[in-house]
DNA sequence: TTTTGAGTTGTTCGA
DNA sequence: GTCGAACAACTCAAA
């Protein structure tokens, strides 16, 4: 339909929605040839994990924000819904394209889309590193072997020197012919019925932009106390990066430059870690495919795990009867976040006290989070549940009222999502089960009525999964 | 090949 | 209240 001269590169955006520091757009500029920028929403390919509720909420205004950058440098994003293969062979075709950039994504499904895609044109796909800081096959034990134990894996990292300098944002972008886009307002990626989303838009501000800033509060205001601050729920004493980081609206690239440019010390170090977390999940995903789906450890298929759905559904809703668990589960409920202390605290109530399979929980997480991310997800849930990357999962029974009054202890973040509970003495507020009746009363507490009795003993949940752990070792 | 040290995040019990 | 030990062995990664 063009001439050959004309015909762009295409930019197919993934999970790197920003213009800084991105290898496939550079690298498609290079090509001497207009840039043409294209996201695909597929609900089809990636089969049970397609976005979720919180995630489509985010890609909504995560896309409005590039389209917005897009255009102050004179270029529309071509936006098309549907089987991503078709669709970018489809559009390659159209466009005469020789070239297609995007970015490497560690998702099985993704790479089995690329896969695909590769097959179904006649040009060539480019995937370039947009998302890690390293590329996985770079990151091998000394016998070349992939690792499955943390603190080596980031040695490794470290040993490495850091990613390289991040790349500016294009100043221009040479466009041309682009072909027919949807709407974005016709994807129906906001909430329909229900605005569940008011709490949302309270907590972020997706897009570039925002992560940029969200960043830079951070570093200013955040890192230094982070080694500290980061394990108290109450207060903000986290990052929340990780949804921009899922949608690549900052790079993790740029973010470890950013950190290094602040002064050394414990929490940096920290943060770094953390960093190297994530990028330990995708590399585990990358050479573990299965990890979204079957356990790590091969003897947790002889799990017995419980089929409870109405203690699912409470543990869903935020109604077990156990204080930071409610607050948890309510805060991502409304916010599509939870804090990373609290994330450990419900996983782990459910999968050991409440004993029912880790899957569910990395479901629900999936729908519900703003950031869920398929590495991050599968991975920390198999960590939790013990059947992923932890070498001491046994004994590993988090205790949530311990855990409450270490991290919690003034009640706050309880107080906060769980108001119900928001007059309660502060002595009993993390098992409210053991308060006196006259405290119950002062408080306005009708355990039961007002606020559930717990749906489960703590000591017997403990017990039975110690007793259900100590099964599939003997079994094995 | 064998050996050695270590493994994100905890809880409980008894002194 | 605080501290150390026990929890249970196993696998990983490097030397």
């Amino acid at each position: 339909m063009t001439t050959t001269a004309a015909a762009p590169a295409i930019l197919w955006f993934r999970d790197d929605l920003r213009l800084t520091d991105h290898a496939a757009l550079l690298a498609a500029i290079d090509t001497g040839r207009p840039v043409l920028p294209v996201f695909v929403l597929d609900d089809t390919s990636p089969g049970p994990w397609a976005l979720g509720g919180a995630s489509r909420w985010w890609l909504h205004h995560s896309l409005t924000a590039l389209r917005h950058s897009l255009g102050g440098l004179g270029a529309e994003l071509t936006l098309r819904r549907g089987d991503s293969v078709a669709i970018i062979a489809e559009i390659a075709a159209q466009a005469a394209a020789t070239d297609i950039f995007t970015g490497g994504s560690v998702d099985p499904w993704a790479r089995r889309v690329d896969r695909a895609v590769a097959a179904s044109i006649s040009g060539k796909l480019h995937r370039m590193r947009t998302t890690t800081l390293f590329h996985p096959d770079s990151l091998r034990t000394k016998s070349g072997g992939a690792f499955s134990v943390y603190t080596p894996f980031a040695d490794a990292c470290l040993a490495l020197g850091g990613p390289c300098v991040p790349s500016p944002a294009p100043a221009t972008l040479r466009t041309a012919w682009a072909p027919r886009s949807d709407r974005l307002e016709d994807w129906g990626l906001l909430p329909a019925k229900a605005d569940w989303a008011s709490g949302l838009r309270d907590t972020w501000t997706p897009g570039e932009t925002g992560a940029m800033e969200r960043a830079e509060a951070f570093l200013s205001h955040g890192l230094a106390g982070y080694a500290d601050a980061r394990d108290r729920p109450a207060g903000d004493g986290t990052s929340m990066l990780s949804p921009h980081l899922h949608f690549g609206e900052i790079s993790a690239t740029q973010l470890w430059h950013m950190v290094h440019r602040r002064p050394p010390g414990e929490s940096r170090k920290i943060f770094i870690r953390e960093l190297l977390w994530r990028e330990f999940c995708a590399n585990v995903l990358w050479h573990n495919p299965g990890l979204p789906e079957a356990p790590l450890k091969p003897e947790f298929a002889k799990m017995l795990w419980r089929d409870d759905r109405p203690a699912l559904i409470a543990w869903q809703k935020g109604q077990t009867g156990t204080p930071i668990v409610d607050a948890g589960m309510r805060q991502l409920w409304r916010t599509g976040w939870m804090h990373n202390r609290v994330r450990m605290i419900v996983a782990s109530f459910l999968v050991k006290h409440l004993m029912l399979p880790w899957q569910h929980g990395e479901a629900w997480f999936w729908d519900t989070l703003v950031d869920a991310d398929l590495a991050n997800n599968a991975g920390n849930w198999q960590w939790v549940a013990g059947c992923g990357t932890d070498a001491a999962p046994f004994f590993r029974i988090f205790n949530p009222v311990l855990q409450g009054r270490k991290f919690d202890a003034g009640g706050d973040y309880v107080r906060h999502f769980v108001p119900e509970l928001a007059r309660m003495d502060t002595r009993y507020i993390h098992a409210p089960w053991e308060a006196p009746a006259d405290v119950l009363a002062n408080a306005g507490v009708i355990l039961g009525d007002t606020y559930p009795n717990p749906i489960v003993d703590l000591a017997a949940g403990r017990a039975r999964a110690l007793a259900a752990y100590a099964q599939i070792r003997s079994v094995s």
